[in-house]
DNA sequence: AATCACAACCAAAGCGCTTTGAAGATGCTC
DNA sequence: GAGCATCTTCAAAGCGCTTTGGTTGTGATT
């Protein structure tokens, strides 16, 4: 059933019939209701490709998804923020397109493809690196974009959301010196990603603050995996000054870490005491009311919402100034910690 | 850049042009080279809707993602699926299209939409419930599509590929009993779900091959979370006759039964076996060369890569009977296997 | 020289929608 | 009843592409 079919079969012209559903005030009220029950029973839906091609719109928005080259690890965080972004399309009409940008497919020729084949209005730029060349490239090209996190190093306006990391981490590290922890690990994720760059500086400012001088045998960064978690706490552990707290990246590094603690016979949140940031991922949940760790949560879905959302306004008003929304995670206290052992 | 610029630019045709560009025989060689440098040149390609609605074909791929009402949950083999899913398409031109069909959103409406909407040429259907109404739906409703995993209880022919779930359940169970175990309890999934109810029958057929009684008390279905794994592996073993081995579902599952397992100053392939699935998830590895858990293991991503594969032929070739694949998982062994313990 | 086959190219229609500019009702004023 | 807003409705153009059904030009055949 198309526009043309259904016009005839009410008596009207498409005009009119589009109009009607378009909610354009030209219509009468009658001849609206009557346009909208008949396309209801004929199940007529415009298409969306002729639709576009006739508002030059695309009616859609793009998740260009970035692939670790090395490791070719999706991100784990990737799932919960695209379901939160596909309520937001679902409610405005907008169809999400995912691409995949690994070794092979250059990012450039994606998202320049993506512009030029007109398939989007928008796209989402996913785990931005420190001085990502992704922000001046889209500005370039002019394709409407929200960053889900931000770049250090550019420094043109652009929108962006991201959870305060920094000050998380920094927050994280001074409730275990409140504790009255000193010998306070940090198992990061990879640092030239921007969430990890600025999670170390939260963490080496409360250390600064507080007087502690910074051990690097104490700071990790990697993939956040169980097992680089768990490798590299078990490594800590064994040396002869161990740190009594740790911080982590992921609930996943969590896992290893706690494993570690465990394996070698030690209590966490009483040998050892753990906090990690915890996205609050559908099926990685931290206990279920009572949290198991101490955390900095701050919902990843929830993001994935409101990064839709500022995406949709943006291309809606497309002169309105650059929006930036900075989330702060929650501290969460959970078993993980505790104060720290007495020598 | 546009057709009509392009071919005004190259004093041609848009006809000539066009087909240059699509490789038809009614063009000399010449012209062809220069048409084909020419759009790379000013970085052209054609728009996708105008395209897609001249040829009634959309080029994309509709993947709609159902969503665990009862826990929000977006299942954790989502991300990697898609990326070798989009792998495929990349290749082949197409774009991925993702819904969620959350509560909210009834499925069925979700599908129509799609195709009324002429948004897809085909749909990937996600996560099959036993006798899943999708499958006659879409039948009904004419839009091509393949099923990951399959749905007992549906008879009419339709196109699959899945993991052969039972025959790797049963040959896990198979291996447990081959080491002495008598006791082996089986952490699934939501038996609701294809997958788990098949994975169940398989480990059933194991035990009663070899005379094994099935013992309700060892059997415990749930969603695939660590938490729900470690208590339930904290209860079985509490029990007077605890499991001396254990099948579990996933990667997930298995960190919550190997926790409880240590947790109880227990060690894992020793004093309790663990067999576990491992869709090879990238952010989840089973060890680094050496695996951990024995695990009946067959990659996700690769799926991905398949199932796209199977849809875009289908699409191709529409007359054709749907294709059907089985998987064999491949059993590799692990540090988490042992004989039983003597009593 | 007329006919034909073939290669190379093109004008224009059509895909399903929106939107411009115009026209047909309707009711009101004088 | 002519003139004029005001409300409704419509025909047709246009979005960027593909594809149908040509036309033109060349060389070979009769």
């Amino acid at each position: 059933m198309n526009l043309k079919e259904l016009s005839e079969n009410l008596g009207l012209s498409q005009t009119t019939v589009s109009r009607a559903l378009n909610g354009y005030p030209e219509v009468s009220e009658a001849t609206r209701l009557r346009v909208q029950s008949a396309a209801q029973q004929f199940n007529y839906t415009p298409s969306t490709r002729a639709k576009g091609l006739a508002t030059g719109r695309a009616l859609a928005i793009g998740h260009v998804i970035p692939m670790n080259a090395k490791h070719e690890m999706v991100n784990p965080i990737f799932g919960d923020f695209i379901a939160g972004a596909g309520e937001t399309y679902a409610k405005h009409g907008y169809e999400m397109i995912i691409s995949i940008a690994d070794d092979s497919t250059h990012e450039e020729t994606v998202y320049r493809g993506l512009k030029s084949r007109c398939a989007v209005d928008g796209v989402v730029v996913h785990g931005p690196r420190m001085d990502d060349q992704r922000i001046p490239l889209l500005q370039d090209i002019g394709l409407p974009f929200v960053v889900h996190g931000r770049a250090s190093g550019i420094t043109t306006p652009y929108a962006w959301l991201d959870v305060n990391n920094r000050r998380a981490f920094q927050r994280a590290t001074d409730f275990l010196i409140d504790l009255g922890h000193r010998r306070i690990a940090l198992i990061n994720g990879i640092e030239t990603m921007d969430f990890a760059h600025r999670r170390r500086g939260g963490y080496e400012e409360a250390l600064r603050a507080h007087n502690i001088p910074l051990d690097p045998k104490l700071c990790a960064s990697d993939e956040m995996t169980e097992t680089f978690a768990f490798r590299t706490t078990q490594q800590m552990l064994a040396a002869d000054d161990a740190p009594t707290a740790i911080v982590c990246a992921s609930m996943i590094s969590a896992l290893g870490v706690r494993r570690a603690i465990e394996d070698k016979g030690l209590v966490m949140g009483r040998d050892v005491s753990v906090i990690t940031h915890d996205d609050n991922l559908s099926y990685l949940q931290n206990g279920e009311g009572v949290p198991i760790f101490t955390a900095t949560r701050s919902s990843v879905r929830d993001a994935g919402r409101l990064v839709a959302d500022m995406l949709i306004q943006q291309i809606k008003t497309p002169t309105a100034p650059p929006v930036q929304t900075l989330l702060e995670a929650e501290l969460t206290v959970g078993q993980s910690t505790g104060p720290a052992p007495q020598p």
